[in-house]
DNA sequence: ACACGAAACTTCGATTCCGAACAAAGATGG
DNA sequence: CCATCTTTGTTCGGAATCGAAGTTTCGTGT
């Protein structure tokens, strides 16, 4: 692997690399290479050192980690009916965090303008009062285009449609603005955070939509902007309900949260989000139940072939519905039921680790990478 | 990026550096050390100067190309019922091609001594004689553990099952051999040779069985080594046969060469091959189109997903029925119908450019890579 | 307690590599 | 046809990198 004193700080900021020797090893270079670069790269603050490591045969490794003053991102996840948002250490801890309700459907001005508001004051705030901020990380629940940072064509989501929020922001902050599909986030926030060392992993976000973001060999797959999406594969139902796509037996027409409410609601059941349809199942109300658990049978019946084809290392089940025991009960007996056994034999099929917040701390991973990736690093270095 | 002579040559071998400056751009090396190490690499035999190439508004490049005569390899498919075989040089151009009939259900012992035999054979032939060879590529129509160089577990070829085939020819021809999937292989193949700039390809083979095969970023996608497994998926058809896995549902139940001919059969048709097959769809024989065109639309029907997934930029339909007219137009026709306009935009749906040679110089393409990825390049240099 | 090996750094001379300036060769445009 | 700009490739001194040997510090076995 290359060898300049950005890999470095990279190799540190994922937690591969956690002493000189180690950082030699996995970068490539000489150990004195690596001395001398660390040894600036704590000069210029961006590294620590933190004690010493457990032995391994030999004398300790001191460890090093990234200096928590160094400077910090603030990471959003913009859902349909809330906003959530943490200020992150370069390492990736959370240093504070913070949900306020939203909606989506307000548009992007209103939006943003509550959004900047609350990031000015959070970074008013004690903790990261003197710290540098250096990137802001959004996820929107629809399609992006990253290139752009813009919203694409999103269902659910009038007046976003190519809204350059990404510059806006950016502008008004003046730092770099990430913006990226909440699926595809909350499959960078489970791979950085709970799944490390596997590096093909798929993760479904299961909330108001449906979607799924894919890691391919350790890096989020893209494909042409558009990869991982699942809503609109054609699932297997007797009753049609006709999708925002035209077509009548989509996945998400009949199995998100969005089409369990309605269901629910032609019931006479009034359910407000997917939360409260989660109380409802663990209340143990039956037709709730029957029908979360149906649309993890759909969701599974979709998700088997894709399973069979990108043979993952893991699956992960995110989003609200992810929270109702049955739905990730169903989703796991059809995969089980029907993907080959080569594929299944060493699946992990996990609720997301992080729980709520993967798509937040995807956010927050994702603009690390950029930052960390950016001549930031040699210019702090050479500044002193 | 990283910049040893490997990188060089393996950037001149993929046609992506073709002068010193296009090296130093791509290497990003400076470009005096582009200029000393080409020199080398050129007095060790490894690169040669071939002529000039076209002005881009200033001085003219002095292209280069690998020297064909620092060595070849040797490109083996391994089909169901013929053996293909070539010798390329390092440049991955073909100098000798050759096919054999042959039936793998005599088992690998037999098959792997009668292709010992002819590789011998033509590695004796003028063209070549005194080139040497450096590496072995095959491809199996099963599924393949590469690192063990084995086939494991597939159906339809008795006796091949954990059989160390790699580890055998490589003892006798005493170089390294590469094993790998059939479809796996075509996907390499047609990206190298049909879609150099596109990363995101999918390719399906339908022959015998069918299979696919995935590039992701540029690279392989192997998941957890079973990756692009499409045979078992369900579809949506009136009479169950059963499959080999024990559902009676599955793709290549229904749609696969094997398939196809044992329906015929049943109606009295006996066919022998794919190829015959797609001469009765040509001669216009109604009941086999039909047969074929459906066949077709029950692979559109379970690429569709898959496509909206994955997001490729290319489709390749390659194998036996990609010959078939009918076979083509019923898997566009399903695809478009049904994917989002998202990911059909710019989707390049195309019949193998490689044509029956697909897998063959994916093989070749294979071992290529792991030839120049490996200590060979630098022993050679150091060697003169 | 002591010797030994093993791992984590450090030191320092030799080597490699870079990068800025330069030379070569050609397109462009009056 | 000549001046100017581009692109390619080379030269050469200075700087960064390597790598082999050395130092530090620890586990292990006796």
């Amino acid at each position: 692997m290359a060898g300049s004193a950005g890999d470095l700080v990279r190799l540190v900021a994922k937690g591969h690399g956690r002493s000189r020797a180690e950082l030699a090893r996995l970068s490539g270079m000489a150990p004195s290479s690596v001395s001398l670069r660390v040894e600036e790269l704590i000069d210029a603050g961006l590294l620590r050192e933190d004690g010493e490591g457990a032995s391994r045969g030999g004398r300790r490794p001191r460890q090093l980690r990234l200096h928590e003053n160094a400077g910090v991102v603030v990471a959003v996840d913009v859902g349909t009916h809330h906003l959530r948002m943490a200020v992150l250490d370069l390492a990736g801890r959370v240093l504070l965090e913070h949900e306020l309700p939203g909606d989506i459907t307000e548009g992007p001005e209103r939006v943003s303008e509550r959004l900047l508001e609350h990031i000015r004051m959070t970074l008013r705030q004690a903790t990261v009062e003197e710290l540098p901020l250096l990137g802001v990380g959004m996820g929107m629940p629809g399609p992006v285009d990253p290139a752009a940072a813009k919203v694409i064509a999103p269902s659910r989501m009038p007046g976003w449609n190519e809204y350059p929020i990404g510059r806006r922001m950016s502008e008004l902050l003046g730092v770099r603005v990430v913006v990226e599909n909440d699926a595809n986030l909350m499959a960078v926030g489970e791979h950085r955070y709970g799944w490390p060392d596997r590096d093909n992993l798929m993760a479904v976000k299961a909330g108001t939509g449906i979607g799924c973001g894919i890691i391919a060999s350790g890096k989020l797959h893209r494909g042409r902007g558009a990869a991982g999406d699942i809503s609109h594969v054609p699932v297997h139902v007797p009753e049609p309900v006709t999708c925002s796509c035209g077509h009548s037996d989509c996945l998400e027409a009949h199995a998100s949260g969005a089409a369990l409410r309605r269901t629910l609601r032609a019931q006479g059941i009034e359910v407000s989000s997917s939360r409260q349809l989660v109380e409802l199942v663990n209340d143990g109300v039956p037709e709730v139940t029957t029908l979360v658990r149906n649309a993890g049978r759909l969701a599974g019946q979709v998700l088997t072939p894709l399973v069979n084809f990108f043979n993952p290392d893991v699956l992960v089940l995110g989003g609200g519905l992810s929270a109702a025991e049955p739905f990730v009960a169903a989703v796991r007996g059809a995969i089980y039921e029907r993907c080959l056994p080569l594929a299944t034999r060493d699946l992990e099929i996990a609720t997301a680790v992080t729980g709520r917040d993967a798509c937040m701390l995807g956010a927050g991973a994702l603009v690390l990478d950029e930052v960390l990736a950016s001549e930031w690093v040699d210019d702090t270095l050479s500044a002193r």
